[in-house]
DNA sequence: ATAACGACGCAGGAATCGACGCAACTCGTA
DNA sequence: TACGAGTTGCGTCGATTCCTGCGTCGTTAT
């Protein structure tokens, strides 16, 4: 057993926290090394390592920081198996206990768990944010999730992204780690009967993830899609659409940019013309949208939508 | 050859270090002649010489010499895949002709297996192309799966879009259900211990999916690994690599556009500079690499690399 | 006789310390 | 809706601690 005595900056590094977060611990919450002279470089054994660890863990689940380090401190210092349920702790929240700041992503009121997450992305902890999305994907569904978890934490960081330039790399950890939540939803729900919806974005455009979240949802619901995916030319739409004959398809556009009216107006003049053309995203003006594509407002509302359809159109024995 | 016993001074003169420093560093990081009883002259190895030039040149590099020692004790004498040497990795390798998918095999040799995939990939059908992947997956892993099956047809699949301009939906289609695939495996295996790999892609480079095979590849060996995804820029590398202090950094470039040399330069710059930089990519030119950057030619290179990195650096020992 | 040994110490530089402050986020209240 | 109070993460600064390569000294092996 030899004594890992790790250096502070070694401990931030694993903790994904700066050096004077950890000294700020120390010195707030008691959180430190538990031999430490003042004035002396501090040095963390493997104790004093778990002890933070769990406060990682639960200030990744959306608890207080101050409430986290109340439990890391009082664990028992031996036994790596420190496990602390964190399910009793959400609920119940202690009278007085504030939400901060710091450097963080603004949730709004979004639930502590959205502040989780948040905090859980400045770390960069991909495990950590995994584990917090697939745990809500599992208890809330698809479109919950997306309105109530994903969708803020996205939006906090593409804001904060706006404004100061900083944060890529939060953004990109945090957009994989939900595209591979969506992934493994997709790929636990075997789709039924043939695919009468297709996804895809519109030209040029790169943001997938809220046609990732359309296509869980679907796939949640047990209906069959096909996704096309990002930087979709018109005419590769037009020939998917050609080709597989779609009830229903669903154009992204999350810029102005990208929002090109041309390539639904195609859409509706293919041979095969889908029954529903739904224009998605941000990107689209309502007015300049040609006759008979429909607006959805949120994931909800496309879902509805991609549902009557099949309701509509699944049984091909109809009357 | 037979090894002839170095003396002190002689060892101390190749490496251009003080004799004092020798002793030194034995004393101090237990590296110096494998059999030495105190009092009596030190006699290096071959072995031992093999150790203290890993030593010089870590250090010289600008690692900090306990990291640098570390590496240096645990390198495995006879050469077992080991060899860490990031300068004869480059120079072994003077021209670098292609490596991510240059090789120009029409699917057709590449078994039956990629027919059907190929096949599967017209047709749209994302269930038989997740399908037909996942099974390949489990039945011959990661590397195999993407050497046989999925990068031959990705590569097909681009050369018949090169050549005719269409075939666009299909390669997103294909390209989706790969990552989904990647991201089951990547879900399945838990990562153990802290994160000491960074994956990223250049500066405006959007092709993941060799990524994202490496990604699922350390996650089948139970590797743990960050990863930014696409389009990173040279800042927010850097900020990741600061804030988290990884001992290999990966960067893809599949684009000759996207492999400007100047990103890894500043990596290999930067306070926390990583043990290991590797650039992956046909995007790479072997001559501008700045030196100490390591080139791999294929997953199986990388993924080794990336093992040799979590295998020394395993237990972050005390002095 | 020569080179190496072990112990000790030293100077330069990197990392950290403690203190302070700032900016940003939430929430209750006017 | 706007604003102040409470929290929180982290940057900055001068001082201090720690690491590291190497020189010195008396002794010992070759």
């Amino acid at each position: 057993m030899a004594d890992e005595a790790l250096s502070a900056g070694a401990v931030a590094r694993r903790l994904g926290v700066a050096v004077t977060t950890l000294r700020t611990w120390h010195q707030r919450y008691g959180l430190g090394p538990s031999q430490h002279v003042p004035g002396h470089h501090r040095r963390y054994t493997a104790a004093d390592l778990a002890r933070l660890e769990i406060m990682r863990r639960l200030t990744a689940e959306g608890i207080t920081p101050a409430e986290a380090a109340r439990w890391a401190r009082q664990t028992p210092a031996p036994g790596l198996a420190g496990e602390v349920s964190t399910d009793a702790l959400v609920e119940v929240r202690p009278l007085g206990v504030r939400d901060g700041g710091g450097q963080t992503i603004p949730v709004g009121r979004a639930g502590p768990a959205a502040r989780g997450l948040a905090r859980a992305a400045m770390r960069l902890d991909s495990v950590a944010i995994g584990e917090t999305i697939a745990r809500a994907l599992a208890a809330d569904g698809v479109v919950a999730t997306w309105d109530g978890l994903l969708r803020p934490v996205l939006v906090g960081i593409g804001e904060r992204h706006a404004a100061t330039g900083g944060l890529v790399e939060v953004e990109h950890v945090v957009s994989r780690c939900v595209s591979e939540a969506f992934a493994t939803v997709t790929r636990a729900g075997p789709a039924t009967g043939p695919a009468r919806i297709l996804l895809s974005c519109a030209d040029e455009e790169q943001h997938t993830l809220p046609l990732e979240a359309l296509a869980a949802a679907l796939a949640e619901a047990n209906v069959a899609y096909r996704m096309l995916g990002a930087r979709v030319p018109a005419a590769a739409l037009v020939e998917a659409v050609n080709r597989t004959g779609p009830a229903a398809v669903v154009v992204w556009s999350h810029l102005q940019a990208t929002a090109d009216p041309a390539q639904l107006t195609v859409l509706l003049a293919s041979p095969r013309r889908p029954l529903l053309v739904l224009a998605a995203g941000p990107g689209w003006r309502a007015d300049s949208l040609p006759a008979g594509v429909v607006r959805p407002v949120d994931l909800a509302e496309a879902v509805a939508l991609a549902l009557a359809v099949r309701d509509s159109l699944g049984q091909p024995a109809g009357h």
